[in-house]
DNA sequence: CTTTGCACCTGTTGGC
DNA sequence: TGCCAACAGGTGCAAA
């Protein structure tokens, strides 16, 4: 589901729903482990514990309280929600009760997602955060930057703008989205995009998020706000899912492969770069 | 070091 | 209608 317009639509949801003085009251995990294990401890570290702020970096949310940072990432189907009494689904893992009374809930199917927690001030250490590379909506990601970084790559540079030690936050529909935007191949070797091209993929990727975070996110299948509305980026795409449709700037039939083991669609009359 | 392919899971969808 | 294969927003690891 999340790329990083959705995990930042979530945040700024939870910010909205948990107001300032949110304070965790209790925290019930129902199994030990999701793709890798919850820290054991991860209850008895955050109860009782204020909820300071959360932040974003990457497609991690961390939920900062003083005595620790809860860090989630939301894989494929994570999503967090305010259960109401009685709501309860398979697949709840992770409930914070909230001294209010209310219960945040992380439910993920497919449990490729990750709960772990960081000592403030840590972040940076964190195996999982360490090697990140530039948040793409800020001032270190520019043209020159992606050049550099893709020098010598021979890889497609629809993989590398997903490799989140390259850029972080973009996946499958944006990069496909952004590079539809750029005129740039998915498969064209990294390492042989011009500076240009490089420019205009910068642009497109900021834009094509931008837009999507003004729209809630893309809603495909189950995901939501935290208010439970759909986000409606899904109605912008232009390539993603449009396999064998005619592209909409010149009606070609967009043409599907693919790379990196993730299907791509693009338009070979307007993706020439 | 880079690149590639697959494993990790469950749920949904589409073809027969 | 029913069954089963293929596929899905991501990452991490092994092997080449």
């Amino acid at each position: 589901m999340p790329e990083l317009p959705e995990v930042e639509t979530v945040r700024r949801g939870l910010v909205a729903v948990l107001g300032k003085r949110a304070v965790i009251a209790q925290v019930i995990l129902r199994r030990a482990d999701l793709r890798a294990p919850i820290p054991p401890d991860l209850p008895r570290r955050l109860r009782g514990q204020p909820i300071l702020g959360i932040r974003r970096r990457a497609k991690y949310l961390l939920w900062d309280t003083p005595a620790a940072i809860l860090l989630c990432h939301l894989g494929m189907t994570g999503t967090w929600r305010v259960a109401a009494p009685g709501d309860d689904r398979d697949h709840d893992h992770c409930l914070l009760e909230l001294t209010d009374g209310r219960r945040l809930v992380y439910r993920d199917p497919r449990r490729f997602g990750c709960l772990d927690l960081v000592s403030p001030g840590a972040e940076t250490a964190h195996p999982r955060l360490r090697d990140l590379g530039p948040e793409p909506l800020a001032v270190d990601f520019t043209a020159a930057y992606l050049h550099a970084a893709t020098r010598g790559r021979r890889a497609p540079i629809k993989t590398l703008i997903m490799d989140q030690a390259i850029v972080v936050g973009v996946g499958n529909i944006y990069a496909a989205e952004a590079l539809f935007r750029a005129g740039i191949r998915p498969g064209a070797a990294a390492g042989r995009i011009s500076l240009a091209a490089c420019t205009r993929l910068v642009a497109a990727i900021r834009t094509v998020l931008e837009a999507a975070i003004a729209a809630g996110g893309s809603t495909i299948s189950d995901f939501r706000q935290a208010g439970g509305d759909a986000g409606y980026f899904q109605h912008d795409f232009r390539v993603y899912g449009r396999a064998g449709q005619a592209c909409v700037q010149c009606a070609t039939i967009l043409r599907e492969s693919t790379l990196g083991g993730r299907t791509s669609v693009w338009c070979a009359t307007c993706q020439r770069g």
